[in-house]
DNA sequence: GTCTATATGGCGATAGAC
DNA sequence: GTCTATCGCCATATAGAC
């Protein structure tokens, strides 16, 4: 099953490691996850995982900070530019699903994961550097200037994360039950919907003159 | 920590087992629950437990079943409603809302167990009655007549799911970035969410005469 | 049905040769 | 750095008394 071809010198067994750890770790989890089959998937036995991440944790710890470190910084990167509103929400959505389609699973990974202990995560990765609440400010200054519809801001931004996030959160489910199981299939389709998105997303924002909102 | 007390004729172990485990897989998923923790929150010990039901599988798909069945035949149940269209649509989220309300951590569990073999859930659990091609049938007669905007029917699906189903999927992360890690602060955003989303839902079915639509 | 005690196996981790 | 062999624990599961 594992391609053995014995290497002169082993110049990277790191990165093989790291490789073989994420994709192991993606798909069981970390309860579900077994070194033996990292050990496996990286063409190398138990002993030396040890060697290299002394634990099974430090190992998963690894994996988790790049992918979290990778990924939350991209995403807010765009939230914070000095721009005009709604194009700074259209370059979101662009660049969103843009990484979500490189790492299709790695929400799904974080996700489980913050699920298991929310507290650490947070204290670990985000404390620092996420503020919700700048992106929050100039929402709420778009809404008091008449310029978006009145709404509370947390609803808009759970709304655009779910319609980019939620589709891959559900990727094997839907590729299933929708797309015969076909992978190209869903690629397909999520390539069209950063339109579909970002349509919604405006009109949602957009205010309606003609009709008497209700909030 | 466990309450103790003696009882004189065992009433429900089963019942209480059940629970037991509903609260730890859920949690922990099957892999990191433990048969000691079940049994501790149930007030027995392990040898009952597999008394009850012969192995750790098993129970958890006892579980996973009755979970799976109180949930999507639920959801389907409107969508097969002989009504408008528009009024299918908010019936659907108003009723989908409120069961995600009674079980917030529903949703979270039957995905991660997807995710684990699609096939087998697929096949097991939703293979003979599961049928979304009658609602993309209404959705597409809809559009045909122009009554809606014309759109990839699956879009729309999943637009609405998502809508619905990601803040539960992210509750406990969402809860404590967004809502000062207070769960009755984000069941009263919750509550507000119906309008929310059935709102963005009517904007991005509806035809808009003034602008030339670009799909 | 419910318990205590124990068997069995698997997995993370280490020892030690090369 | 990489391997083989093995330890020690912990979790599932069973045996058997009551």
């Amino acid at each position: 099953m594992v391609k053995k071809e014995k290497k002169e010198i082993s110049i990277d067994t790191e990165a093989r490691i790291l490789t073989a750890a994420k994709n192991v770790f993606y798909n069981k989890g970390l309860d579900g996850a077994r070194m033996q089959e990292i050990a496996d998937e990286a063409g190398i036995n138990k002993a030396l995982l040890h060697y290299y991440f002394r634990t099974k944790e430090k190992l998963f710890l690894a994996i988790f900070a790049d992918a979290f470190q990778n990924f939350f910084p991209k995403v807010q990167e765009t939230l914070l530019l000095e721009i005009p509103f709604t194009e700074k929400i259209k370059i979101f959505i662009d660049k969103y699903l843009d990484i979500l389609i490189e790492n299709p699973y790695l929400p799904g990974f974080i996700l489980s994961e913050i699920n298991r202990n929310p507290e650490k995560i947070v204290t670990d990765f985000l404390g620092s550097w996420f503020r919700p609440h700048l992106l929050f400010e100039q929402i709420q200054a778009e809404m008091d200037q008449g310029r978006i519809r009145a709404m509370d801001p947390r609803h808009l931004l759970i709304s655009i994360v779910a319609l980019c996030v939620f589709p891959f959160i559900g990727k094997k489910f839907i590729t299933y039950m929708l797309f015969e199981n076909k992978p190209k299939k869903f690629d397909a389709f999520i390539k069209k919907r950063k339109e579909q998105v970002t349509l919604m997303v405006m009109n949602a924002i957009e205010i309606k003159e003609s009709t008497n909102q209700k909030i």
